[in-house]
DNA sequence: ACCTTCGGGACGACCCGTTAAT
DNA sequence: ATTAACGGGTCGTCCCGAAGGT
């Protein structure tokens, strides 16, 4: 990532972002923050607050994104099996445009202070509710076979969210790709169809 | 969980796996371990030898657990299917019988000395190879659909691991129930299938 | 040296001497002192009262044997250069029975309690003055070229003192050898001698 | 001493080394140092990086200080009683410029790690080579009678070594006069000549 | 009588987030 | 933006003692 053009404000965000991604919040110290922009410990507080506000703003950032996404996909008037594929493409480009965020973000919410916490988990619980409200309208439109919506969008979040461990967007695979494959595993499963059966 | 036969010593460990799970590795002081034993923190260290053979041997011991869980499913002499819902079931076991020692599996190895990370990723690649395994040989038989196993067993990982941020074995689903409905999720998906429509 | 004869608590006490010669009092743990009779730490306490008594009472051993050999070399009725030649083999006869008694000697007594200190200061005057009062009774039957004794004895017990820095018992020269080398120098210096230059 | 002008850092050095020299280093902690020069203990981090390398590099710098004298009276052109002279003035200048220096030089070498102590050995060896040369060059020319010289050389250490025991520059005696009063004492020993006894 | 086990409590070096002065 | 420092905290070690086993 170029942190040539950002402000020192943000150059400090984005190298908080990463170490906090790659140590942890707490194993990651402010010194070695200043150290990568090449500047003292000290001189970090010229332009923040603290280290606090700076796990808060990075989670924060993200999880609007995620928010915002949701909105959009659950808001479209598209029907409701594109409507979750566009979810999860979105959910995907989020991760893909920053691992290091997205890894924070699903990592380190612990560390907030409460309150803190408590603004994260309501913004977390709104995008859940997005993919729910997805599946329902699938079921009721029966696009969607019946099931039990609350595990199943557990299942489904499991394949957006545990991609952040190993999906790398200068890999082999885009991030609307690994979207469009996940869909079909989640549309169709891997169990061998029946003309596939008949065509051997 | 009852505390009270157990040695000192895994008494130690009980705690210091709850104390990870729920605040990581940094966050936890060998103080907080000692106040929860109702000793002194210096006191922990007659038992123990430091901090951070505390987080290796329970790393290490979710990690043989998973490895000989997965070399049971591989080696058995079912049938693919069959194997892969014994995986699955297995693993939400081992998640179910200490979610906090899942939770300190998945999230603290990165807080490991190199050594000992390097152990664990080692485990952790021949856990996974089995997966892999019982995959290939389901698309072999005809029996799985044929598809990218790689990206496949990354699917259905993410739905295993995944699991140890939410579920919680007292809830209102056993670790087998739940491992049959992602069962059911993997093999067939979610898309309504015709003949159930027909059912209607 | 054979522990195999020696009481518990003497046995305690020869290890103490040699890990407090090698190592230093500080750096010499009870636990280390315990290893090496193959006992646990706590269990030293059933045959000593404590550190500062183990230390004290080897200083004070060595410290008795050197006032006592001074005391008698002193107070021999023999001429002020054979009472020299004794004080000297005495000195290092002393030595040589306990390097790593001699060492915790010279080097540990900063270490006693202030009253312990005392008491070892004390001999340590009374055993110099002893040397002093060899050299003024040369002096003063002519044995000795007059000059100031002071400065004289403080040469004399720098020669002795030094010994025990590199001076090994099972090394090529006996204590006596040494002693009567060290008084060579001591009485002829190492100028070449008039009939010496003569020879050649 | 005076402190005022020093840097923070040579502050610290020099109060490590007296506190070294008077407590040992086991005996002395970060805390007191940073006492006497009124900052907090953790304060000291900001100017050194550690207990050791202050040890490290006070002993160091002695080291230093011995093996440049040593070469510079070993390969003057003098004849070898002059260069002899000269090493114990020397030696004993050093000694007399930083008593607390030379105490730890020469008492707490111990408490180096392996690799600083080798360094430090190499060194001491180095000087100790300067005045055996010097011995062995006065015994080829005929100014020194023949002898051990090894032994001799210990001989003459002890002397010089033993003086941080006791000297002190404040004193009656400044370090040439010492050095030339022991100069004197190893060249003709302190038996009584027999001109000098016809003299009188 | 001897030793182990378990623990207390003080203290060790060192580090961290942060700030005031410059 | 730096420099120097604070003050509180971290893990770990140390000496020592009490209870109890053999």
């Amino acid at each position: 990532v170029s942190e040539q053009t950002l402000s020192r404000k943000d150059q400090i965000y984005a190298v908080a972002e990463r170490l906090f991604s790659r140590n942890g919040y707490h194993a990651t110290t402010m010194r070695e923050i200043a150290r990568e922009l090449e500047i003292e410990g000290g001189s970090l507080y010229s332009h923040i607050t603290g280290k606090q506000e700076l796990l808060y703003q990075i989670v924060l950032r993200a999880s609007h994104k995620f928010v915002r996404a949701g909105r959009a996909a659950a808001g479209s008037p598209d029907a409701p099996a594109d409507q979750l594929r566009a979810f999860m493409r979105q959910h995907l480009a989020i991760i893909a445009a920053s691992v290091d965020g997205a890894v924070v973000y699903f990592h380190q919410w612990r560390h907030l202070e409460p309150e803190q916490r408590a603004t994260i988990t309501a913004h977390r619980d709104e995008y859940e509710s997005y993919l729910r409200r997805i599946l329902s309208a699938g079921v009721a439109c029966g696009q969607f076979a019946a099931g039990d919506e609350r595990l199943l969008s557990k299942f489904i979040f499991s394949a957006l969210n545990w991609t952040y461990q190993w999906y790398r967007p200068d890999g082999p695979l885009s991030a609307e790709q690994l979207a469009d494959a996940y869909y079909e595993y989640v549309m169709a499963g891997l169990a061998a169809k029946p003309q596939e059966e008949a065509d051997r």
